[in-house]
RNA sequence: CGGGGUAUAGCCUAACGGCCAGGGCGCCUCGUUUGGGACGAGGAGAUUCUGGGUUCGAAUCCCAGUACCCCGACCA
């Protein structure tokens, strides 16, 4: 991709009224743009790190089983009132009448939707178990959106489903999702805990939290340093020792990333989503749920991958995997050099930004900075035929011949 | 929703109640530059959020509305 092609361009200052580091660089690194209180236009550039996280989960979602399905986000009233959450779910729902007056919500989960569905074709125990997610919009009429991405009124959510004949299985299911959460938030580049939660307006018999540690965050945790036993002080309350080992609990601030729920029988009881059992016997289905808002997760790794430049991405979601700056471009020899490397490059399947702009090699550099692609490389007048790289976590530059570069560039990636 | 704050060009901002609302970034033109946000000259760009009020005179003071931000609200 051409650096000259880009539609947005980069900011010299924060926005007025930003607060988050993560709002700041997405702001002025030209990722996202404010179109009102709470909702957010992904631009080119932060598309590309969304989809490459909507992958991400996707894949890990995937390899738990689960089938990709896609539900409506316009919902009609009375699924919400069979669930009995139409005027009790916190956030609100955005609510309004279609033109015949009927009353419908923008969905801000799919619990409800899900649970039809699935008592519509679950009927046997040998039906189950199932798994099913959707990556989908949602809607929430937030008393307050906050900081950018991390708490707005649209959002991206991956929600996964999962039901069972019995409560047993569904445990197993879910330790076997929450490790498959670990592994996706590692290949993100975050380190989530999981800690106890309160299941909220959700409901169920127990839930747990992703939290990534983050002075900026809202959640205090708790956290035990030896046999790792967290708990959000939502439901801890002010604890000082671990209740499992009795160890002093250390006191931590964290972002929420993701939420999983055993909601049980409590929405298959209400909305009569049952199955026979094998002694002929009708149950309500046992049910889990899943959550992760992406671009909240998205802001959450520039909260803890940056530095006072810009962003610093993780290999595997950064837009671009190298930056190939071009300086001295007026220079005909320079000039066709970049363009045999970055040609290279890309014939090699590498995902390379070229910043081929007029611009000076110091605007250049910053941009490249506050950008934050994992590889920078340079090619100019002063680096000849050779190819200067640098990474941008560790900031020392080498010069490489193009076998080099090539060599190297097939190693990591 | 309760509390607090802000509103001046695409962005960041200045302006005691007093001349034509000033500057920086960005944008256009010309020239000089070119390894860490270059320099000079010229140019375009404003209903000072909206509506009332006070005043000889309002970006500035008062009232109302609106929008946005921050603290609070068990939110992915």
């Amino acid at each position: 991709m051409l650096q000259s092609n880009f539609l947005s361009k980069t900011l010299r200052k924060n926005p007025k009224d930003s607060v988050a580091i993560s709002h700041q660089f997405l702001v002025r690194g030209g990722y996202i743009q404010q179109l009102t209180s709470g909702i957010w236009s992904l631009l080119p550039l932060g598309f590309r790190v969304y989809q490459k996280i909507e992958n991400i989960i996707r894949e890990e979602m995937t390899a738990v089983g689960g089938e990709e399905l896609r539900m409506p986000a316009l919902q009609p009233k009375e699924i919400w009132t069979a669930s009995g959450r139409w005027n009790s779910i916190d956030p609100p729902l955005f609510k309004f009448k279609d033109r015949h007056k009927k009353e419908l919500a923008l969905g801000s989960t799919h619990e409800e939707v899900i649970t039809k569905i699935a008592g519509s074709f679950i009927d046997s125990y040998k039906d189950l178990p199932k798994y099913v997610f959707q990556i989908q919009n949602k809607f929430r009429n937030e008393l307050r959106p906050t900081a950018g991405l991390l708490r707005t009124r649209e959002f991206v959510m991956k929600d996964m489903y999962s039901f069972h004949a019995t409560n047993q299985d569904l445990d197993a299911y879910y330790l076997k999702v929450a490790q498959s959460y670990k592994k996706l938030y590692s290949r993100c580049g975050l380190e989530a805990m999981m800690v106890n939660a309160s299941s909220g307006t959700i409901g169920g018999d127990s839930s747990n939290e992703f939290i990534v540690a983050a002075d900026s965050g809202e959640d205090n945790i708790f956290l035990c340093p030896d046999c790792g036993w967290a708990t959000n002080s939502e439901v801890g309350g002010s604890l000082s020792v671990c209740p499992q080992c009795q160890a002093k609990l250390i006191a931590k601030k964290g972002i929420e990333v993701g939420h999983i729920f055993k909601l049980g029988d409590t929405y298959s009881q209400k909305m009569k989503a049952l199955f026979m059992d094998e002694r002929g016997n009708k149950k309500p289905i046992i049910a889990g749920c899943y959550g992760i808002g992406l671009e909240r997760l998205m802001a959450t790794v520039i909260e803890v991958n940056h530095d006072s430049k810009g962003i610093i991405w993780p290999q595997e979601i950064a837009p671009f995997q190298v930056h190939l700056l071009g300086l001295d471009l007026e220079d005909e020899k320079v000039l066709s050099r970049a363009q045999e490397i970055y040609q290279k490059l890309k014939s090699i399947n590498i995902e390379v930004l070229f910043d081929d702009r007029k611009e000076t090699a110091g605007v250049k550099f910053k941009d490249a900075d506050l950008i934050g692609i994992p590889w920078r490389l340079v090619v100019s007048k002063k680096t000849g035929d050779k190819i200067e790289v640098k990474e941008r976590r560790e900031g020392k530059e080498e010069l490489f011949t193009e076998n080099q570069l090539l060599d190297k560039v097939k190693a990591i990636f």
